[in-house]
RNA sequence: GGGCGCGUGGCCUAGCCAGGAUAUGGCAGCAGCCUCCUAAGCUGCAGGUCAGGGGUUCGAAUCCCCUCGCGCUCGCCA
């Protein structure tokens, strides 16, 4: 249990044996104060009114009741409200002393024993990721990252589109299109080289007769479970895949399972789940095709149906992503999809059908909202794009012109490692500083941001401590609460001692924006403390202060690790 | 048209789920700070009818209703 957890349980503890001094069982609610104005609070407004007094009297009253000790230092009633004071000199050393024992673990929860499975990115293997999906790979990355600090086994999987359509038609023009006839790509990577021929080949089909029918035809022999046809398919889709990995891997995401779509079709699970759903009461036909009817499940709207087949009897996206969702809770105890808002009513159909076959739990969608440009949408087929491996390109290279800038004395070699890890992680900070639900709008400026609320601006902290740290060379290292008596290093410390209860906020209620906050919190107090309290040069205080820095470097590099961001040692 | 989500200083954003004390930070702007551990930093100033209106409450950015604006969605597509 950390400092904090034992305050608040000491507080409660005293608040109810006030209350029960004074007779009353109402039950009660301490807060932090938002305005940071004491360390816990007591609002007395809800107990004023079953007691019928004022506030103020109630918070007095309640005060005499209490003594100080242990944790609590002070307690004052104010404005209706009963404030708790923690104690400075205890915080300082437990504080301390816990990151000290537990080093890199600090915040890492016991193991629970529970599987999380957390699909994510799963993008259509029709073409390069690009800003608008890039959401998606670092929300679900960082999710799963605080979920196994809290103490979750974590599997991470992408869902691989290989099935329908768009990729037998990508596949038809990687076949049958001529490499002269298609525009040389940009980029020299797999997934940008096949763009021009799935171009080409959504222009041939809306123009050529001929073309659309041995399209239709391939599809049709993919339905029938054609080998020939379906390893075509998976050829190209494996070829995209290795370009969007090289991707994933450029902003420090990787999956631990790559999941095919077709493989449901192929052991026959997508229509076991056809046959069942069949059984149910629910279900209807019209000219052939088998619907679910959920207007009694409060979908909304025009069409209630929920179709799983087509007339011709073959299985649809949903259907095949229903023996997915079986298939991954035979795998694990939660299952959580970070999804596009365009998914909202399918995932939403997907958990009803889920219910109906009797899966008694439900998976937990995370949403995000798509990112557009300030022109509007983002379109691929207009050419409206930017692709995340452009965005990546640009941001290492601007942070490359920044390094260059200031460090004349580094390799060039060294200068771009760095450049490398300072623009990656601009970037997924930036993303990950906005609530999933809000919608962004893609500037370059903003993308790109170096300062202030930014990855460069908790990574430069970290690198100002690892600097301190460097020149300091070996030293003992020492808890002594009376040798850190600065407001700016107790300051630190109350922000250090609170990342554990962030990395659960985080974790347990997949609120993963809290954490660059929490990460820019705590750089702005190590920055203060850097700015006004030297360390080196400080005497008989040289040693406690070197742990307060070696403690803070600590806390910032696990913060950027778990957004998936790297901690420099220099830059 | 129905459903879901969003609307907080010029711009971006926290707080909303679990209503409470002067609404959190950042960018841009202005004024300062490098003979001293990396100035990608620090200090200060200025800037807000929390989209609008009603309601619940001792108390509403937060809960409820209505209106407006924006996004997504309502396929035998994936």
């Amino acid at each position: 249990m950390t400092v904090r957890e034992r305050f608040r349980n000491e507080v409660e503890a005293k608040v109810k044996e006030a209350l029960d001094a004074m007779a009353c069982k109402t039950s009660f609610e301490v807060e932090a104060p938002s305005t940071g104005i004491a360390d816990l609070a007591l609002p007395c407004f809800s107990l004023a009114k079953s007691m019928r007094k004022q506030p103020q009297a109630v918070a007095e009253e309640l005060c005499s009741h209490i003594s100080c000790g242990g944790l609590i230092c002070e307690v004052q009633p104010v404005n209706g409200y009963l404030n708790f004071y923690i104690d400075q000199d205890s915080m300082v050393r437990e504080t301390l002393r816990e990151l000290l024992e537990s080093g890199e673990d600090y915040g890492r929860q016991k193991n629970k024993g529970i599987r999380v499975n957390v699909e994510h990115t799963s993008v259509n293997p029709t073409g390069p990721i690009h800003v608008g999906r890039a959401r998606n790979p670092i929300i679900g990355d960082t999710l799963s990252r605080c979920l196994r600090r809290c103490g979750y086994d974590v599997e991470t999987e992408y869902y691989v589109n290989d099935v329908g359509k768009q990729v037998v038609l990508l596949t038809w023009g990687v076949l049958n299109i001529p490499p002269s006839e298609v525009e040389l790509s940009e980029r020299d990577k797999t997934d940008h080289r096949l763009v021009p021929y799935y171009r080409l080949a959504n222009q041939m089909m809306e123009t050529s007769d001929e073309v659309r029918e041995q399209i239709a035809e391939i599809l049709r022999r993919f339905e029938a479970g054609d080998e020939q046809v379906i390893s075509q398919v998976r050829k190209v889709v494996e070829m995209m895949l290795e370009g969007l990995k090289e991707t994933l891997d450029a902003i420090n995401v990787h999956l631990d399972r790559y999941v095919w779509e077709s493989q449901y079709i192929a052991d026959g699970s997508a229509r076991r789940v056809v046959e069942m759903l069949k059984a149910t009461p629910y279900c209807g036909v019209e000219d052939g095709a088998y619907y679910l009817e959920l207007k009694d499940f409060g979908i909304q709207g025009k069409n209630t149906r929920f179709t799983f087949t087509r007339s011709d009897g073959t299985t649809l996206y949903t259907t095949r992503d229903l023996a997915y969702h079986l298939d991954k809770f035979s795998r694990a105890d939660r299952v959580i999809d970070v999804l596009g808002e365009d998914q909202k009513l399918g995932n939403q159909q997907l958990s009803i059908a889920l219910q109906i076959l009797g899966v008694e739990s439900k998976p937990e969608p995370l949403f995000y909202s798509f990112v557009s440009l300030p022109d509007g949408k983002m379109s691929t087929r207009l050419g409206k794009v930017v692709y995340l491996d452009d965005l990546i390109d640009e941001a290492v290279q601007r942070a490359y012109e920044e390094v260059r800038k200031r460090r004349d004395d580094l390799s060039e070699k060294k200068m771009w490692e760095i450049a490398r890890i300072i623009g990656i992680g601009a970037i997924r900070y930036n993303i990950l500083r906005i609530q999933p639900e809000k919608k962004m709008v893609f500037r370059w400026e903003d993308a790109l941001n170096f300062d202030g609320n930014s990855a460069p601006f908790l990574q430069y902290a970290h690198a100002r401590a690892c600097s301190i740290l460097r020149k300091a060379g070996d030293f003992e290292p020492v808890v002594d609460e009376t040798l850190l008596t600065v407001d700016y290093e107790r300051k630190l410390i109350s922000v250090i001692s609170q990342f554990p209860e962030v990395i659960t906020e985080c974790g347990e209620n997949k609120r993963i924006h809290l954490l660059p906050s929490y990460g820019h919190e705590l750089a702005s107090a190590f920055n203060q403390f850097y700015a006004a309290v030297p360390v080196l040069t400080s005497g008989d205080k040289r040693n406690a202060r070197l742990t307060l820095v070696d403690c803070s470097r600590t806390v910032m590099k696990i913060t950027l690790e778990t957004l998936g961001i790297v901690a420099p040692e220099e830059m």
